[in-house]
DNA sequence: GTTGTTAAATTAACATTGTCAAGAAAAATT
DNA sequence: AATTTTTCTTGACAATGTTAATTTAACAAC
């Protein structure tokens, strides 16, 4: 009885070059772009090898997602521990517009499918933009719920950077604009002492 | 020389026709199921006469969207005409719930295309949704720059609801959570005497 | 090393799709 | 009625996701 031929680090090797290979096709073209085809000639092999290595087009997609959060983690992770206190929300919608497809295809409407994986490397990324709120809210600087601040935060933020993005923001307000409204609201946050204090934003 | 056959009504009958029937296909199975093919199926023609009235597939999936942002409308006006100062998100939130397919569609964070008649139906839309804070800032019941406030109001509540449609609210917040987190942040808005007054979301 | 067996990779093949070209049918003008 | 123009349908093509068939490579037993 033979064993399996490829380790599996071979397979994970393949796994992963496939799919940051397909990230970066996506950041150039765009998903609507990627087909396995175009995919296996980039990698230079037979457009249904990825098949051995993953289910289907879809399951292909959710590691690239995978891979996109891990970048987003350790963006955030970078942005947010160079000032000890910086701002929370500008790395975020940095990130947004500096890889909107990425950002697109992480956040898609329709998502099929969601490995344990990606939603692991999804958790990370959420703590990475997290600690930040945890680490506020022990200094005092904010108050309240942690988490609750930061999910509040972050669909605020994600709303704004979903639109912008859609090209759905409306009549003359610009993504500058909401943001400092953004900034205003976030102040309830704040104790009364610590209002108008550090920005969150900019 | 002979003129058209088709008066500007009967095209604009089949454009409805076709992007109302697409509109509810995408309802039943999703966008990723909606093809020419089946619509035309659907409307018992041949599979090229959308091309007829239609450039292409994105131009007719920007009608659908036309025709989902004034069901959007719609909608938010039956809702705010009610109860003369009801809560102002709960139905933009049932609505992204209620139909999430057609919402998706709307959305969607990769848009090729947008004609001005749709730009003019998601106006249409955003108006309805932001009249009441207008009302709500005149009667003093929030102050501030009114279409500053909506625009907040909205990005937080576009990225709750965008959130939860993805499944992407993180580890045990719930759409009811975060909302709460939302009335409370919105209170920033009202002027100090109003302070935990009606609320905006429930 | 040869040989048999199993895994992996490639190629062939199929169904579906978006799109367009060529022809058929219908409608309007003469 | 004849002609011309428009609309509609059918046929065709290329691209894609996917699976089946086939070839190639790796291992095990001898």
């Amino acid at each position: 009885m033979a064993r399996p031929h490829l380790t599996e680090t071979e397979i994970q090797s393949f796994r992963s070059e496939a799919s940051e290979a397909a990230l970066s096709m996506i950041g150039e073209d765009g998903v609507s772009q990627l087909s396995l085809r175009r995919l296996a000639k980039r990698l230079g092999c037979s457009y249904a090898k990825p098949y051995t290595y993953f289910r289907d087009k879809e399951h292909l997609l959710d590691a690239v997602r995978g891979r996109a959060f891990g970048h987003l983690a350790d963006y955030m992770t970078a942005a947010l521990a160079a000032p000890p206190s910086g701002p929370f929300g500008a790395p975020y919608l940095q990130f947004a517009f500096d890889h909107p497809e990425a950002f697109r295809l992480m956040f898609e409407l329709r998502q099929e499918y969601m490995s344990p994986e990606t939603r692991e490397a999804q958790a990370r990324a959420w703590k990475a933009c997290t600690q930040a709120f945890h680490d506020a809210v022990a200094a005092g600087v904010l108050e309240g719920d942690p988490e609750l601040i930061a999910h509040v935060a972050w669909a605020a933020l994600h709303g704004l950077a979903s639109l912008a993005l859609a090209n759905q923001l409306y009549l003359g307000k610009s993504v500058e604009e909401v943001a400092e409204g953004l900034e205003a609201v976030m102040d309830g946050f704040r104790p009364l002492h610590a209002r108008g204090g550090a920005k969150w934003l900019s």
